[in-house]
RNA sequence: GUGGCCGUAGCUCAAUUGGUUAGAGCACCGGAUUGUGGUUCCGGGGGUUGCGGGUUCAAUCCCCGUCGGUCACCCCA
């Protein structure tokens, strides 16, 4: 039995790591065009950067050991305490907002699923130091630009999004004791997967009322237009949904507002997001959330850096690519290859004349392969094909009055060929760039 | 951590309700006599039937365990 990986790791053969160099390349392409920059940090970590902030029970999920220095080390998890503390070490100096991006390769030890193998590789885009919804939609709009790099539409992606502080807000407003606001998350978050009655009972083993808890099972299908009509006049509310009106006219105005559904149900699982969040699913609802994030305003704070507002999301690369692969929008790659050089014959003298033009070549910025030992015409034509030559460079013995090599020069799709001297075809090489 | 389903060649699948030496297509490699094209033809390599035990005269097939895959739950920092 040959050895495989370990379970939940990967690996990419040329066919697969082109799809995630495909992925990258997009995410850079696009994330560059808001004007972030790429930064990266260790994949090891000390184990006690993700055991303080969420305690012990987090060690079951995490690639963790001792190294040889007695140094207890963690795989990284996540990215996020590594930027926090990055951030934190420069937080005077780096000019804000600090608009900053990585691919980073995240590790967890659980079992494996649909979209979520022990080892993946996530886009986290992040901006720091800026309270303004203005950030919150310049972030919606990064996302929302990379599903359209991928080819994705409106139609393909929803934005799901809400917020914390109006969620509060209405609480407040309703007078739902802050004690219970955990478990409303919870019921929240579980609603389109968990019956209703359920839901009902949990919230009324909260310390619900009736009405409030009707209130919380109804909010699911709130549009940010009622939502609006009922509280834009309400004390506890009012500041919270004229600001959210705000956000949704900016992500208007930067071209994404098509995309975007206001969901109450969306949480996130993270304690630590303070206001707006949101995530991307697929329109059919068939994959987990491509993409999640939102603000987090206490958490640089929290980690032990300078407390300075910050949001950010992160985004998958399997789920991702499961997603777009799904919908035929994956590129078909080929291998490449500009020229396979052979000679019509077979002398050694013609081996050196197929190295020395396998230079120029290359020297030149082509691909260039050729046959490692002697082969029929036939032959090595079959491997040009293979290769995926865009054209045959056949090299012939006969030479021109002016001692000068002739070469035929064979395009194999759509099938073609010349014949000219070599400086003609190095000449012609060049004026076609 | 809990549960369902599934493990035969690199891939997709066969193999008579347990029966001889586990086959085929694709892929890969070689050949069709010094060669000018993808077709075709011939040949070859490749399997401890995931692994270990059990039942049986006999196990790819039935049973148990284990490992792996997959899906859901939990969780999603």
């Amino acid at each position: 039995m040959t050895p495989k990986p370990l379970p939940g790791f990967r690996d990419f053969y040329p066919e697969q790591f082109a799809e995630r160099a495909y992925i990258f390349e997009t995410w850079r392409r696009i994330v560059r065009r808001y004007a972030f920059q790429e930064y990266d940090g260790p994949p090891l970590e000390p184990l006690d950067l993700y055991t303080q902030k969420s305690g012990e029970e987090i060690v079951t999920q995490l690639y963790n050991f001792v190294d040889k220095g007695d140094r207890p080390v963690a795989m990284r998890p996540e990215m996020t305490p590594t930027f926090a503390r990055m951030v934190g070490a420069r937080a005077q100096a780096l000019r804000k907002p600090v608009r900053w991006f990585t691919i980073p390769q995240l590790f967890r030890y659980e079992r494996t699923q649909k979209g979520r193998l022990r080892e993946h590789y996530q886009l986290n885009v992040d901006i720091v130091g800026e309270a303004d919804v203005m950030a919150d939609a310049e972030l919606l709009a990064v996302a929302i630009d990379i599903m359209r790099g991928f080819g994705l539409t409106a139609d393909d992606v929803r934005a799901r999004v809400s917020d914390r502080r109006l969620l509060n807000g209405l609480l407040t407003h309703h007078a739902i004791d802050e004690a219970a606001w955990a478990e409303v998350y919870a019921v929240l978050d579980k609603l389109a997967r968990q019956p209703r009655d359920v839901s009902s009972e949990k919230l009324a083993a909260a310390g619900l009322n009736m009405s409030q808890v009707s209130l919380v099972l109804d909010m699911g299908a709130m549009t940010f237009d009622q939502v609006r009509a009922a509280y834009a006049e309400a004390p506890a509310a009012a500041a919270h949904v004229a600001r959210f009106a705000e956000y949704v006219a900016h992500a208007e105005a930067l071209g994404v507002a098509s995309w975007i559904s206001f969901d109450l149900t969306i949480v996130r699982g993270l304690a630590y997001y303070t206001g707006i969040v949101f995530e991307l699913f697929d329109a059919r609802g068939e994959f987990r959330a491509i993409c999640g994030g939102g603000r987090y305003d206490n958490l640089l704070g929290a980690l032990g850096g300078t407390d300075m507002p910050a949001l950010g999301f992160g985004m998958g690369d399997v789920v991702l690519g499961e997603f777009i692969r799904e919908r035929g929008l994956m590129p078909a790659f080929t291998t490449g290859l500009d020229f396979w050089v052979m000679s019509a014959d077979l002398t050694p003298d013609a081996t050196t004349r197929v190295l020395s033009l396998t230079h120029e070549l290359r020297d030149a910025g082509r691909s260039v392969e050729y046959a490692f030992r002697p082969m029929s015409f036939k032959k090595q034509l079959e491997a040009a094909e293979k290769a995926g030559a865009s054209q045959v460079i056949v090299i012939k013995a006969v030479e021109t009055p002016s001692d000068e090599l002739l070469v035929r020069v064979m395009t194999l799709a759509p099938r073609g060929e010349r014949t000219m001297t070599v400086s003609e075809f190095l000449q012609d090489l060049q004026s076609n760039g």
